[in-house]
DNA sequence: CGGCTGATTGAATCAGATCAACTGCTGTGG
DNA sequence: CCACAGCAGTTGATCTGATTCAATCAGCCG
């Protein structure tokens, strides 16, 4: 891809918003353009962290999986997010695996490129502090969910979460239903069940993906664990 | 307290390892010292993030409260770590609540003052950059653990942990059982059922803190979650 | 010696996972 | 164009790990 237009896309990017044009070009001569089918692995947890990533089309999801085959999603990436550049400070392995959840278009940046323009670009290094500061109080909002609240509540927060998104009350599920069980920590059977409940207690009514908040104060005592659904 | 002092304590912290000496004055120069009993809080969730904190002795634990009351211990710090540098880039409030669990001895570096030493010195930048990688990689972990891990094998992991630490398997624990269970995420009548069963089956033995691995491959199962306790 | 806090044990209960069966939709190949 | 494979989603029955509630115990300090 020409670098113009590599360029054009990093502008919208979070990550590098604010750096002069000079800098971006040089980002995008080291970055390499990828397209990834649908399913597609881009690394697994424990490969050696060769670069980081940057989402230009499609989604990624980021997870765990445990011994029995359960798997945890940590993150959900779409366009203008990167990921797996935490590989490129530490310096060692993805933590976690990568696999695309719609066809894909990505730009891979390589670890050494990145880190010698990191060292001569002090506002490079600042900005992705404020990028990992942001990542970090999200699992620590993750952590707590996981931990201390159950399924009905961690399911209403996702739909507080969404509705607040789309500005309206109503709003596609932005991931299959089995993905989304995943990305809640639980598994479909008991997603279906606790979506059933809420729509039986009128707090939401459903029709496929697409779902309407009826009663949001219903929900929001449910999402803090006020309310036992 | 006198900034050469401070200095000296600042050259053994990770966060500043390997900088100049001026800059570390300069820090030095910023830094509040603070003395706190034991039980004490040094800031709730939701408070403003005026700045960092260092630990000079002692140690704090960070969490987060569920509306039943249930704690989730997030991290606990000791000598030498810093934590609610999160705020200082992001710029808005503490996720977490820190509490001191042993009398302790805190520096305390407001966010300006920070922000400022940090837009000179690029390397400063770089290195938090890679402590923020750091405690990222461990929430990775510490969400896997909740979500996909039993009780059991959360407590023989940080078992292992702990004698990994200590190069024997005999060790000390950390923290009391009840600081424990919130730690691994459940409470102290689960922790102290699990750790008879592991006893019965002679994976460890134990003395109140005192902890002895006696069959580590056993307990590495236990782990991993191949046997079920 | 009380009295407090941390730790332990027992019994009852519950949320959620597991196992299994069934539905409905979609896409492919005969 | 229909049949059937395949997958996402749903529903029911059952099982179980972990929490809750309650009581007791051990150690420590004033």
């Amino acid at each position: 891809m020409q670098t113009e237009k590599i360029v054009d896309i990093l502008k919208r990017v979070d990550l590098f918003e604010g750096l002069d044009t000079a800098y971006l070009a040089t980002l995008a001569m080291i970055a390499k353009t990828m397209r990834l089918d649908k399913g597609r692995t881009i690394f697994w947890a424990g490969d050696e962290g060769k670069g980081f990533y940057l989402v230009q089309s499609g989604r990624v999801k980021i997870f765990r999986t445990s011994f029995s085959g359960k798997e945890q999603i940590l993150h959900v990436f779409g366009f203008g997010e990167a990921f797996g550049e935490v590989a490129v400070f530490a310096g060692d392995n993805f933590p976690a695996s990568a696999v695309t959840l719609e066809p894909s278009e990505l730009l891979f940046f390589p670890r050494d490129a990145f880190r010698k323009l990191l060292a001569r670009e002090p506002d490079l290094a600042l900005q992705m502090l404020a990028l990992l500061s942001k990542r970090l109080r999200a699992f620590v909002n993750k952590v707590e969910e996981l931990s201390l609240k159950e399924v009905p509540a961690r399911l209403a927060s996702h739909f507080l979460l969404l509705a607040a998104a789309s500005r309206t009350d109503t709003f596609e599920l932005d991931l299959s239903k089995t993905e989304l069980s995943k990305y809640l920590g639980t598994i479909p059977e008991t997603l279906s069940r606790t979506l059933k409940k809420m729509e039986n207690q009128g707090l939401v009514s459903g029709n496929g993906a697409r779902i309407e908040i009826v009663d949001r104060a219903g929900l929001e005592e449910i999402a803090e664990g006020l309310v036992r659904l």
